[in-house]
DNA sequence: ACTCGTTTGAAACATACGTTTATTTCATGC
DNA sequence: GCATGAAATAAACGTATGTTTCAAACGAGT
């Protein structure tokens, strides 16, 4: 029988997780290092059974397609990142509701980070490949994937922006998006290690060290999330 | 007789451009446009030559092969985007020298981002493509491309560099080069529309328009770029 | 021991790819 | 007006792709 109707559809309720046979987790570990390596077109099902020592036919039998296959890759990194951002984001709303702090964008800021960090340390869960795979997300455009996302996770952008508006008073909600958009962009691709630096062969900085990253990186968002808003604000 | 040899061997020493074949051009536009919308990989020559309305064998005839054309799609637009921010560049290190205004971070983030500006609101020379095809180039591997650059711009880097460190005192070699890749990723993935937002569906903001793109940014950056140096600094 | 649903396995499928080959068309110089 | 080299064309080449097929192996339940 066909063993996705099973498990995924058996997960599809509300943000929780499939189980995989071990030959399925075999393939979708192989999948990711690959996909992110070389991209999702450039990578075969044949390079990927190979690496999992797997049929060929595994692939089409646990996942039904490829284009399923990479769907499953990166929404199991994905769900459990995103659980633990909304945790983090729950716990800080709640001590700045109880008066423990006020709701400033740096704490906002680590809300998101912290989960990324743990995440990039933790290779059982992908390390930091599955970063490198969302910055490929978001170039690429993988159009089943954006609507599974913006229908199951458009709520996590929401209490973002919502929590940057409250630490950002005196910013239109314009500004907030903005700088909400600058600066995950800025915290996804510095996470990922895509450097313009690395393109042009002089990389001493690229030492993908997460905690450096992040000793770098956080002061940088945090200058530009709270700078003083503009003259006039955009249209 | 093959018109590689002697178009772009003629235009290879220190940055001047090869002149192309009507053909040629077409398709270098077509090419352009799909490697931006669906990436090196997806892209085929069949669709390509289609779009430009081109035989099939024209590709191979004029650029010798597919890889071959992807680097002369880049290299078309990158060339002159590059020469124009290294005269920008010297006619702001000129200014300084000549004591008509000091060298700040916001002018150094500015000789980048008027050629950029420039580039992205005339068509004739790809428009805002470039930039996305740029931001593609930053995600995706392209070793020989990687190649070319270095040898060929490395020093457009290591201006900036030299520049950012002049214009942000106080810091040391290492910050500056962290902050420099930071603030360059933002206003490439800024002009480019890497759009988080847009991958969860809620892009009010990606209105797409650079001078309102620029207008959010360049602040953003350089309050990243100017924010007080970290208490220890990275190892 | 046998059955039945699940999972593997090897092979084939049709298609699409980048590239190459010959041939034809075309413009230009003599 | 013909020869010459460049450019366009149609067709084929070999290979690699995602997917399907069908038979074999497996593993628990009775």
């Amino acid at each position: 029988m066909d063993p996705i109707t099973s498990s995924v559809s058996a997960g599809e309720g509300a943000h929780s997780e499939p189980k995989y046979s071990e030959t399925a987790i075999r393939i979708l570990d192989a999948a990711e290092g690959l996909f992110v390596e070389l991209g999702m077109e450039a990578t075969s099902l044949r390079l990927i059974t190979q690496q999992a020592a797997v049929n060929l036919a595994a692939v089409n039998y646990h996942f039904r397609s490829k284009d399923a296959l990479f769907e499953a890759v990166f929404l199991r990194r994905f769900g459990p990142w995103a659980t633990e951002c909304l945790r983090e984001l729950d716990a800080l709303e709640g001590r700045v509701a109880a008066g423990a702090e006020p709701l400033t964008a740096e704490a906002v800021v680590w809300s998101y980070v912290r989960p990324a960090l743990a995440l990039s340390k933790d290779p059982s869960r992908g390390g930091v490949m599955f970063v490198r795979l969302f910055s490929r997300v978001l170039v690429e455009n993988h159009r089943q994937l954006r609507e599974t996302m913006s229908r199951q996770y458009g709520d996590l952008v929401t209490r973002y922006t919502r929590a940057l508006g409250r630490a950002l008073p005196g910013l239109t909600e314009q500004e907030v998006e903005w700088r909400m958009h600058l600066g995950f962009s800025v915290m996804f691709h510095a996470f990922a290690g895509n450097d313009i630096l690395k393109v042009f062969g002089r990389s001493a900085v690229s030492a993908r060290d997460p905690d450096m990253i992040v000793r770098h990186m956080v002061p940088f968002v945090v200058a530009g999330l709270t700078s003083p808003p503009s003259g006039r604000s955009g249209k």
